[in-house]
DNA sequence: TTAAAAGTGATAGTAATACTATTATATTTG
DNA sequence: CAAATATAATAGTATTACTATCACTTTTAA
């Protein structure tokens, strides 16, 4: 998967951004360090011009490639969104068990990633923990409708409706796929949070995992 | 109901405000017209600036009841959870099956008011719209922590507790009673925001409410 | 090869934000 | 009636989230 990862390059809408960061050097830097500044400071004390300087570079030039730290924001979550589903198509498309392959694709979205690797700027261990705690963010604005007719949201959106499509193949009776699809996804990413800040409101914990809860409540559910 | 709540006064953790505002006028209008202008220009655009202009009165006055805009969140989304957490102690204290116990504790935490009425100065249906967009923004930030060991979640995480005992007592060997409670309320106030704005990977609609696909999901499971 | 175009950096400037501090005035309470 | 408390008004600060301009360098296209 790394060699075949490396070649390949993840989609993200292209209106999200002025230029394209991984057209250029700089674009790439832009890119690498905001995921590691993010982490750092969190998302609403994150400046461009902060993040200029850790990269030595200006200001206006990155406003040359995201019109906002918002923008920004929608570029790393789309990225990693279409990250996940490459994975997640990767993984099951081999699969003929219904039940197998849903579940294959529950471990994919639940997983943290232990090392990076597969794109040389972009450190998918780190990317993970701003997720859980950043994506929210990234539609809860008012200006989320405008946004969705832009098609910010295609890639999240377009994740879920695979994972439903999968719930729907092993019960095409079961009326709630699309609720169950996107409560997965977001379970998982909220479980990681409780995990680290939360401890007394979930059971995961280092034996227990988002993804063990996960999988036996919708293999439950379905059954 | 109506009469019983209104003279009941919800108790919000008091080391999040400076003044309460429930002691004064100026407080009350404070918590008044903070949750209208936060529905109205959402939370990011927010600022006490703006609020002291809609309520006649002095940023500076607004500083002596809230150290910041944050705080005041946490009231507001605190108060919420008081709020559901009684209704829900009231609403299922004489029902004696778990699992109806545990049904009327789902409706509870899924539903939403048509119509306001039990504390004069907070408009209830306004507020549950403004935790469905904001209440996430109040625990994902790099102070959690630190605000976790302040107790300013108290009452949140006491909800979570008590939904998850209901779960323990009718399936006492559930593994995952409190993933299980924090993922139906977390889901209940995502499922009422895709309801809204990303209607595609939801099922839920006029018809079909969050408590319809949360109920299902949760009795099936412990079933 | 050379001229134009595109990319980057540096500097400056603006309106708004998220406060703090001070002083004056009004209201409540003992 | 004096003292304490609450509120209002004003001013000030550092930072944010940009926009604009200009200079310099590198790339590209004729």
């Amino acid at each position: 998967m790394i060699n075949l990862l490396s070649n390949l390059k993840i989609s993200v809408p292209d209106k999200i951004f002025i230029k394209d960061p991984e057209s250029s050097e700089l674009g790439k830097r832009i890119i690498e360090h905001s995921i590691l500044l993010i982490d750092e400071i969190g998302f609403d004390s994150f400046t461009f011009k902060k993040l200029g300087q850790k990269i030595g570079s200006n200001e206006s030039s990155i406003y040359r490639y995201f019109e906002s730290k918002h923008k920004l924001l929608l570029y790393l979550t789309s990225w990693y969104w279409a990250w996940v589903e490459y994975q997640l198509v990767f993984a099951t498309h081999n699969i003929s068990n219904p039940n197998d392959k849903l579940d294959k694709a529950i471990e994919i979205v639940t997983r943290t990633v232990k090392q990076d690797s597969n794109f040389s700027h972009i450190n998918e261990v780190i990317l993970i923990r701003i997720i859980v705690s950043e994506n929210s963010k990234s539609y809860l604005t008012k200006e989320v409708d405008v946004e969705n007719k832009e098609g910010y949201f295609v890639v999240y959106k377009r994740l879920i409706i695979r994972i439903s499509d999968m719930i729907l193949s092993i019960n095409p009776k079961y009326p709630y796929a699309l609720s169950l699809a996107s409560t997965i996804v977001e379970s998982a990413l909220h479980q990681h949070f409780l995990k680290e800040h939360f401890k007394s409101i979930t059971n995961c914990n280092d034996k227990v995992s988002p993804y063990n809860f996960l999988s036996h409540l919708t293999l439950t559910t379905l059954r």
